[in-house]
DNA sequence: CTTGGGACCTGGCTGC
DNA sequence: TGCAGCCAGGTCCCAA
């Protein structure tokens, strides 16, 4: 399930093969996947156009391309983009082909991913919330941002709009390393906890992308090698496990419909 | 405005 | 061995 540090290791693993390289052919074997706009403008508005810059915002990734237009995925769950795969497989939705005669698969199990052709100020886009990992990022703006909130603080770190890129287990990881309980009411945490969350979060991430992310489902690079962050996970799909703190076995809980994974002893919720 | 619940999607797992 | 039913979670939509 890609995450900021999935799609980070995504984005730099295809930026070599694509910046400076045109598209030449793109097939959609699943029109479902195209998230606005008809195919067939999908795949024109396309075609000949130029990657200049690959970026990421949140977990989409963005293809900058020449005429200023923008290529933008989200991968969602299973989603996964194979450079020079072979033969389309069962899963397949959509194939980019490239000047310099490589290719990009689109694998999407689930059909959850979508893509589209915008323009650079999209307002999917320019809904998302601060990138945690950029300098401007503090954590008097993490304070900020969760201060108009009581939802517990589990479902404010992964709401998109209150910050980008962080989806279930990162969440549930940055937690753990801040004791603070997934139930705690986001805009009642204090200036230390808030300043320790700043920290894990951004500790986190840093070391899930130096891991090229985790392979805990269907997750791949590129390459089609696995990460391997999901080895450091000290909680997330731990249900039962003891903490490797104090021992306690791992609890799994349900926030706001979503797997929750925590130490009861390591943080508390009082 | 915030909040919570349901929908979407389908392979893999569990239990009978 | 077959199969029903549940689970995974990112995002959108809607009602309160």
């Amino acid at each position: 399930m890609p995450e900021l540090p999935e799609v980070e290791t995504i984005k730099n693993d295809l930026l070599p093969w694509v910046k400076g390289h045109r598209f030449s052919q793109v097939a959609i074997l699943d029109a479902r996947i195209i998230a606005r706009g008809s195919v067939e403008d999908f795949c024109q508005g396309l075609i000949g156009q130029t990657v200049t810059a690959l970026d990421r915002r949140g977990k989409y990734l963005l293809f900058h391309l020449s005429d200023n237009k923008c290529l933008i995925i989200h991968l969602r769950m299973t989603g996964v983009l194979l450079l020079d795969s072979g033969n389309s497989g069962r899963y397949t939705r959509a194939v980019f082909h490239f000047s310099n005669g490589r290719r990009i698969v689109f694998n999407d199990r689930r059909r959850l991913g979508l893509m589209w052709l915008s323009n650079s100020a999209d307002p999917t886009i320019s809904k998302l919330g601060p990138e945690p990992l950029s300098e401007d990022f503090t954590p008097e703006m993490l304070s900020k941002r969760l201060a108009n909130h009581q939802i517990p603080i589990k479902a404010a770190l992964t709401d998109q709009s209150i910050i980008a890129g962080i989806g279930n287990m990162y969440a549930d990881e940055a937690l753990f390393g801040a004791g603070i309980h997934p139930l705690k009411r986001a805009n009642s945490l204090s200036s230390t906890e808030i300043y320790t969350l700043f920290r894990w979060i951004q500790r986190t991430l840093q070391a899930a992308i130096q891991s090229q992310g985790a392979s805990v489902n269907t997750y791949l690079r590129p390459d089609g090698q696995q990460g391997t962050a999901h080895f450091q996970f000290r909680v997330a799909h731990r249900g039962g496990e003891p903490c490797s703190v104090c021992s306690t076995p791992i609890e799994r809980i349900e926030v706001r419909g979503r797997g929750t994974y925590f130490c009861p002893k390591c943080q508390r919720l009082g």
